[in-house]
DNA sequence: ATCAACAGCTGGTCTATACAAATAAAAATA
DNA sequence: TATTTTTATTTGTATAGACCAGCTGTTGAT
């Protein structure tokens, strides 16, 4: 039991050796990463292990391979798909346009079976609930209604959501880990017809999300968006 | 120009044979499948290349692989990221659904202005459009209305469609390599209402998708999906 | 000048083998 | 019985070599 240094595999130097050259701009994006065989002899390994390597870094989008041609540095990296979605108050922000909360509740509930379910809690125990409509220009854009696990975020109902988010504010005391999301198309109700100012008629994207922080299912938000005035996008690079 | 039969590699066939027995239940979730040397004998390769299938499954998140251990059947569906929702059929197939098609048009037009915005073609110039619904087990769930660029798809209008998915054949010629998608909420136009078969007071939720192959702008999609028989999903791991 | 045939390069796949590392099950020990 | 050690199994990594298919640039013919 002498040896627990995780002996690192051997492609994996090779991946930093590539990784570093992008960073260092050695390798610019579009341009022509050195062949297989050439890496081969350059690291004395044999070329399987570069291929290796290398197939781990276009699998991740990261280079472009073509046959009997070569391989290339992509151009754009693959963001983060969803996030931007999530920091509502920073997009309108990017928009050069004016963010504001409307408050509607936030206390302490003991949890109904759905939210207890969502949450990963036991029904009855006590959860924070906030309720808000994020505003661009005075405008509903999103209402947010989200449910927090106090064990993560013990001092959430101390906050002042109408100068910081509750995106915001979680991120700061446990840092995201994971992202579900669902998106999906409804009616609204009565009152968030009311609380969105819309009609009864108007369609609105739904989306379900729960955020971890180290496996702790931290917060569970159920954000509407009327349909007119908003859209999800997103973009991506693949390989 | 004789053999256009692309080879297919030998652990293709080998992916094929996993999935289909998880599709069949045969390998149902959690369960063990053969050891890489089981496989290898039972299809005459050699171990690396079973090895590559099994890979490639447990990096799509299909399969779980543990040192020692064994390979196991995800538990839950590797829900593809909000951009991978482009093969409607490859989901319906893994919930063990039926996946047909409904081919409404197919032939070629001149571009629309606002099409012609979209492919980065000129007004006039000709497209080739597509129409078609996806159904899952007879009910539709997608309306796709899909517009390509016939210099990356020339063949386009002879395929199948009632056979193979548009995204299919694009995915054979021209590999995506960059997704753009937006995603709003909207009320059905009385055509649409009749294609998908729903009232005229369910709300949709309408994914605009446009793919692009090495910088090409392949094609541009206009996916409409029932909000009751629809959700997207999406779960992301940052760190 | 244009086009077709060719050769060389590059990645894609595949083999047969080998050893390492992790795990589970069996065996030996306290 | 409970714990430790051993063994067998399984995946992870790595090699050297091989052939194929597609791309590019050159050569050669028209």
């Amino acid at each position: 039991m002498a040896d627990r240094a995780p002996r690192q595999p051997r492609y994996q130097r090779i991946k930093e050796y590539i990784l570093d050259g992008i960073a260092k701009r050695t390798f610019q994006p579009g341009c022509k990463i050195p062949p297989e065989i050439e890496l081969a002899q350059l690291f004395g390994v044999s070329r399987m292990t570069v291929n290796k390597a290398i197939r781990d870094l276009s699998e991740a989008g990261i280079l472009l391979r073509f046959a009997g041609d070569g391989t290339y540095v992509a151009e754009r990296k693959a963001e983060a798909p969803l996030l931007d979605v999530n920091n509502i108050a920073q997009e309108i922000q990017a928009r050069s346009h004016n963010h504001s909360i409307t408050l509607y509740t936030l206390r302490a509930e003991p949890a109904t079976e759905h939210i207890a379910l969502q949450l990963g809690v036991h029904v009855g125990a006590t959860i924070y609930h906030s309720l808000l409509v994020h505003r661009e220009d005075g405008i509903p854009v999103q209402l947010e209604d989200r449910f927090v696990n106090p064990s993560w975020a013990p001092d959430y109902l101390a906050q002042d959501f109408t100068r910081i988010t509750p995106n915001h504010y979680l991120m700061q005391h446990s840092p995201l880990t994971d992202i579900e999301h669902t998106v999906e198309a409804v009616m609204p109700q009565r009152e968030e017809q009311a609380m969105l100012e819309i009609s009864a008629t108007e369609p609105c994207l739904l989306v379900f999300r729960r955020t971890w922080s180290h496996r702790n299912l931290v917060s569970f938000a159920r954000l509407l968006h009327p349909g007119t005035r908003y859209k999800l996008r997103s973009q991506t690079q693949l390989d």
